[in-house]
DNA sequence: CAGTGGTCTAGACCACTGT
DNA sequence: CAGTGGTCTAGACCACTGG
């Protein structure tokens, strides 16, 4: 059994919650068999019960144990794919990491072109106004996971802007140049038939079905939008959320 | 202000919530305003750190309050009404009303079946348990739009059921059978070429790209799934979501 | 430095489930 | 009844922010 490190920055109710996920998605504790309770994980790991307890909240969030009043807490079973909760965000890098997977990326390129329309909407340009697209291929163990096309009006930039983006994080491009923060997108969810262009990124058959994000970014008040990306997403990273039921 | 009741079965944690996120709604704390400390709520409410915590917690995951380590816990504003918007959900009929589109339905026969594998896991079934699923198709303006196929374990009906599924709403067929309300879906979001069956169903081209929802209906607790569905979109439906970011 | 949120402990009592 | 999760308290120390 894995143990617990105190002397690291990860949280406690991380590392647990973590060694449990581990557990359910290596199937040792398979779908609806009982997790340990929590005052053995208490005795076992030396926690109080409000840590284990926060450990359980995490995997209960994302879906890996459902808890039952009186009977105890249950394994939902492992995930298959790589799924991720989608009325949240993180950065590229920090998303693949989440879901598993060791992240690397590679630019492809830097354009200046007019602004193709659902990018001038989104950012509020003018007609014929140009924009800077960075190009990026983030893979996940090395094989292609998500296509990137991070748009920046060009007026913002100055003469000799970096022409990687910023490395992999276009939202942190973003603050420095607005000077904001970036809470929020507003994405639109679209499938697609990846084109020849795409699939090549994405090492896919042209013509399959691949999800589009199309994401504008905004800051906290939810009114100045910052940024534009187009996400391609690789067949195999699945996305969840939780909805609630509107009153008729 | 309004106070907190200590004689009610309703948790303290969860009242603290709904005062701070009415007034997150009338406005009375505006987007990027801070909200009282954690300390001072502690105080004025006569309530533990934890609880307090408890409370901001359940208005972070709502998407109203984002925290700042060492500044405070600020507001995000109240929700924006926006159209599409998939962290809700209603009835289908309902949704392409809102739409703007006239909605009807036709049902498509109803099977029993060996419970296909996702089935299986989200309605937490024994190997090879039979359920019955009902075929609809939903028609905005005449035009098809939604293909589902709604699953129910069929231990839980009689022998004489009613095979057209209740008519349009599989929500309240299930209400009716396991007499708790369904307040959440857990929904997998994929994107799939359209088979042969579906793209006559949608009258689309075999193979062009559609969105499906795999969705497990859960009661208020989001603890017990009550039924599960797949819907599959016509590409002309748009979905649209605002994600908040989660702090590195 | 004081004030903030982030984490953690060691208790307590309650409501719910099964035997 | 004993065992479970659900809620709550009253502390403590840490890391981060700003003046």
């Amino acid at each position: 059994m894995i143990n617990l490190n105190r002397d690291t920055v990860v949280p406690l109710y991380h590392q647990l919650s973590e060694i449990l996920k581990e557990l359910i998605q290596s199937g040792q504790i398979p779908a609806g068999t009982k997790l340990p309770s929590e005052r053995e994980l208490m005795d076992r790991y030396h926690l109080s019960r409000n840590t284990v307890r926060q450990a359980i909240d995490l995997l209960v969030h994302d879906g890996f144990v459902y808890q039952d009043h009186g009977k105890g807490n249950y394994s939902i079973g492992p995930f298959l794919n790589i799924q991720y909760r989608i009325d949240t965000f993180v950065e590229h890098s920090e998303f693949l990491r989440r879901v598993g997977s060791t992240p690397t990326y590679k630019n492809f390129g830097t354009d200046e072109i007019v602004a193709p329309e659902e990018v001038r909407k989104a950012l509020r340009l003018g007609e014929n106004e140009l924009v800077v697209c960075f190009t990026k291929l983030f893979f996940a163990n090395n094989e292609p996971a998500i296509l990137t096309l991070d748009y920046l009006p060009r007026k913002l930039l100055g003469d000799n802007y970096d022409r990687t983006g910023s490395g992999d994080a276009y939202i942190r491009l973003l603050e420095e140049i607005n000077g904001r923060m970036v809470k929020f997108t507003l994405s639109d969810i679209v499938a697609m038939n990846a084109t020849q262009e795409i699939a090549e990124y994405l090492n896919l058959t042209p013509g399959s079905s691949i999800l589009l994000f199309q994401e504008t970014f905004l800051d906290p008040s939810k009114n100045v939008p910052l940024g534009f990306a187009s996400n391609y997403y690789h067949p195999n990273i699945h996305f969840r959320i939780l909805r609630h039921r509107l009153n008729p």
